[in-house]
DNA sequence: GAGGGTAGAGCGAACGTTCATTCGCTTTTG
DNA sequence: CAAAAGCGAATGAACGTTCGCTCTACCCTC
């Protein structure tokens, strides 16, 4: 018979992920220890482990939640009636306002994926979502006459995802690194792949053999 | 007295480093273990001990002798008269040429130069060094008139990095990711980078405000 | 050329610490 | 007064590192 709700538990795991979440971002996943992970949300690790069965399940937790803010973001923000405005506006969203904290976290989830099928399952599913979405914008765009309708979207979707991947990781590595200063080549390019004529694109292609 | 020259205690060092990258790039830095790491260099703790005198100094090893080899490799193929072939050879060569092994490494290096300093420095350094060699490329290209002159050589290059960096994290999370699709997109925005006319860059950045 | 002494090479069990996890207990609350 | 919430010391495994030991190969002496 339980005292409260399921809400109150389900609240209280989201305390504890945030609470992980933080130890993660600063030490790592696998550097964060279990003490220090309940210290963080105040709580003793008895207490701790009736809400999570182990270390592994707040990883997973941490990284499930993280995909799926991000998924909903961009979710939230895909509707305007101006495809460039609107690309451009979620561009800086997800390349310069996020913390310096998400992008840390970021490296690490990555990392992980590499040895945790878990992990990698969580990203894989968000990448083809984020790929989905993104594809469906440009169709959209395409069919509103805002960018060219015979471009391959298929490639352009990876290269703005391969983009956006690299400035994560330039901020990773470089904390010097203005963001700030390649968005503007960033949507040029993006203009460039969306409206270049593809006369001009051909004969690169040809030049490049 | 050294019964061999120090040459010997060299190699062999080398020859332990290799052992831990492979244990590092299949389990990452604070999962491989010293035990895992002798096994594969086929040595006991003691006598790994003698070479080098922490798991830090293995971990800073196996980062700076990565980092040297790319470095290496960047400046020797350097010098061409045409541009763009270089350019295509050495993008090849750097994001589909190169191991999954060696992908997965780098991550780890990433996550782990957020919180470990020396391996920061080390990544930045090689960033550095990066930059510099691609800004001398851009110049001497500039100068036989392989490219324009007029170009932001500093964007160009930032972009050209974070773009290089995005193939590699894309890579890192997606084992079925094929870069050999995104390199004539990359080839094709590079060529606009360096050979689009000035005044198509100029409307596209009015037209973005 | 043979042989013993010595210093470096190498070993692997042992040490102390840290970690994730557990469990018996107390406190709080409906 | 149950039953859930919470505590924190205890547990056993795993880790990085050390240490006392053996083995090997070189060098000097005869």
């Amino acid at each position: 018979m339980p005292r409260v709700t399921t809400a109150f538990k389900e609240d209280r795991r989201a305390e504890i992920l945030e609470a992980a979440r933080r130890c993660v971002a600063r030490s790592g996943f696998h550097q964060a220890s279990m003490q220090e992970i309940c210290a963080e949300a105040g709580m003793s690790p008895g207490n701790l482990y009736r809400y999570f069965p182990s270390k592994e399940a707040i990883i997973a937790g941490i990284a499930e939640r993280d995909r799926a803010e991000v998924g909903a973001q961009l979710a939230a923000a895909q509707y305007t009636d101006d495809f460039f405005a609107t690309f451009a506006a979620l561009a800086r969203h997800h390349l310069i306002d996020r913390s310096a904290d998400d992008v840390g976290l970021c490296t690490e989830m990555v990392a992980e994926s590499r040895r945790n099928p878990a992990i990698a399952k969580i990203m894989q599913d968000f990448d083809a979502d984020v790929r989905t979405r993104l594809i469906a914008m440009l169709r959209s765009a395409a069919g509103r006459g805002d960018i060219r309708s015979d471009v391959d979207f298929e490639g352009v979707v990876t290269m703005l995802m391969v983009i956006a991947d690299g400035v994560w990781w330039r901020r990773a590595v470089d904390p010097a690194f203005d963001a700030e200063t390649v968005l503007p080549i960033f949507m040029d390019l993006t203009r460039h792949m969306l409206l270049g004529n593809a006369a001009d694109r051909t004969k690169n292609k040809d030049a490049q053999s």
